[in-house]
DNA sequence: TTCGACCGTGATACAAATACCGGTATAAGA
DNA sequence: TCTTATACCGGTATTTGTATCACGGTCGAA
């Protein structure tokens, strides 16, 4: 074996991932952050959608800087499973 | 044109990148960071050389949790071309 | 010298990222 | 209605990342 496919929980992580920055883009276009990001709109829809769930850390860290992001935060926040407000909670306490 | 190549400066940028990562490594060997960091030792010395010039996201972050390191200062490091002390003093100035 | 642990190179293999194209759907506006 | 903008999807093409294997070099210890 060569190179193992990616796992399912690599595949979620993925998700996860694009839903952060579907939500840090909020209002402004993909073609427009992917075009400040110098990456196709292509990308970051397959990015956001998790359809390219593992992208390569220079087009995470332009389209972080496009969206005001914190590369670390970004990836804390992805590779920890999602957390709810009465968990966070439960944790603070 | 479907994926453009990576241009040289894309190239060179992995190349002070991977030089970043070797300093953080230190005196440890590549086998114990990669073996720390969940990827292959292979890996690890080709994203070293410059010869993976564009590592994937969550490799990096796993290196650099492994390392020690801030991806965002990470990143930030080696898109700059480097400076010497000479530069940095005529910038701060 | 021999052994072992590193590091390095090259070949090989396969999966995935990136990009371009055409088509589809939806919503807002003239 | 027609146009425009936005986003999603499938297909296609090419490059690259990741991993395994084999081999050679270097260095220090036995």
């Amino acid at each position: 074996m060569v190179r193992t496919p990616l796992t399912p929980g690599e595949r979620e992580r993925g998700e996860r991932f694009g839903v952060l920055l579907r939500e840090a883009r909020g209002g402004r276009s993909m073609v427009e952050v992917a075009a400040a990001a110098g990456v196709s709109a292509e990308t970051l829809r397959k990015i956001e959608t998790g359809r390219a769930p593992t992208p390569s850390f220079f087009t995470v860290a332009a389209l972080a800087y496009a969206l005001g992001l914190s590369l670390d935060e970004l990836a804390a926040s992805a590779a920890l499973p999602v957390m709810d407000g009465s968990e966070a909670e439960a944790l603070s306490a």
